[in-house]
DNA sequence: AAACCGTGGGT
DNA sequence: TACCCAAGGTT
């Protein structure tokens, strides 16, 4: 039987994915869009990433013109693709890249890795892809793979199975054809083993994995150990002023850190006691528009539900613009950086 | 070490 | 419906 390696570059030659919009020939080996996918992809499926990947390259075709824009601009074509301090990371990195490196993206794995927003797998996935450099990678794909191959039990981002799985994925890394073979493991682990109901019979490992001679393949890799989300509550003021909506910036680090989005203030029972506050905070008379549903948003740490308010501004005392404030017509504010549920919000009063 | 950081699709 | 978690990294 051949090498673990050697199965692996041979399927994916034969049933990998070859046609992924980063793996355009007119792009080569070009470090930046391996780069630029590689952080679309983290913790985010192919599907979801794609029409985000193209325009954000079409955008921002390489390095330089990424570090010239403002991060806004940035975070405007990351807006709904979510963490956004992939985004917020990979402008760093882009000044940095002209700065320290004139502009040419490193070679060396432990420059790469130095990076803002690249740790150990992604500088692998870097350097393989644009330089055939020989490192393994270990994401959520080949950590299931592995965890199934070598029948390692427990949860994969505990210690101790994180250094079992990445000692497993430096002893099966072949001496050559490294490009392939990461590709390999990638589109294996999202094609055929799969989380649930994995396709062991037109696997290549099928032989010799120890989950499917044991009948394990369900229960490996290991669950996430459950705990209760935390319940938070907010009530967001969707302020108008004729067909304008007023958004603040949100703060540069947290949830939705950089993004625009509508003010929000602690959820208070008392409609006219709610509306009395926010005229005090906006400095204008308001009248209360028809509600909107609650919004139940779940995030991967905690569960939010959020209340919109909708005020119209009746008097408006003119004050200073504040620089963390615009306001927009909804189809403006549609394009601008918001989150997901403000996304939504705007949806929904259009 | 454990929390934090989004979103959408699959089951 | 509710739960799971995906081409992870940072603090």
């Amino acid at each position: 039987m051949s090498s673990f390696g050697e199965r692996i570059i041979d399927w994916q030659r034969d049933f990998g994915r070859h046609d992924l919009p980063w793996q355009r020939p007119e792009r080569g080996r070009d470090p930046y869009a391996i780069w630029l996918s590689e952080i679309m992809l983290q913790q985010t499926r192919v599907a979801a990433v794609s029409p985000y990947y193209r325009r954000f390259i079409e955008r921002f075709p390489d390095v330089a013109s990424l570090a010239a824009a403002p991060l806004d601009d940035a975070l405007a074509l990351w807006a709904g693709l979510g963490y956004y301090a992939r985004a917020r990371n990979l402008h760093r990195a882009a000044q940095a890249i002209v700065e320290q490196h004139g502009g040419i993206f490193p070679r060396e794995f432990d420059i790469v890795a130095q990076l803002p927003g690249i740790g150990r797998s992604t500088a692998a996935a870097i350097c393989a892809f644009s330089y055939g450099q020989r490192h393994p990678i270990l994401d959520g794909n080949v950590k299931r793979v592995l965890a199934r191959y070598r029948g390692i039990a427990g949860y994969p981002r505990d210690k101790n199975i994180q250094v079992a799985l990445w000692q497993a994925a430096e002893n099966l890394l072949p001496e050559r054809d490294i490009e392939r073979y990461t590709q390999g493991l990638m589109d294996l682990g999202a094609t055929v083993c799969t989380r649930t109901r994995p396709a062991c019979c037109v696997c290549p490992l099928h032989k010799d994995c120890i989950a499917r001679r044991q009948g394990r393949s369900a229960e490996l890799p290991g669950a996430k150990p459950k705990k209760q989300l935390p319940q938070r509550q907010t009530a967001m003021i969707i302020l108008s002023r004729g067909d304008q909506l007023l958004l603040e910036r949100r703060p540069p680090i947290g949830i939705w850190g950089g993004l625009w989005s509508f003010p929000e203030m602690l959820l208070i029972d008392d409609a006219d006691a709610a509306r009395e506050r926010c005229e005090q905070r906006f400095a204008a008379q308001l009248e209360a528009l028809p509600a909107l549903p609650d919004i139940a948003y779940g995030f991967t740490h905690f569960q939010l539900r959020i209340t919109p308010l909708r005020f119209r501004v009746s008097s408006w005392i003119a004050r200073a613009a504040e620089p963390d404030q615009q306001w927009l017509s909804a189809p403006a504010a549609r394009l601008a950086a918001i989150p997901a549920p403000v996304a939504r919000l705007l949806d929904l009063l259009s």
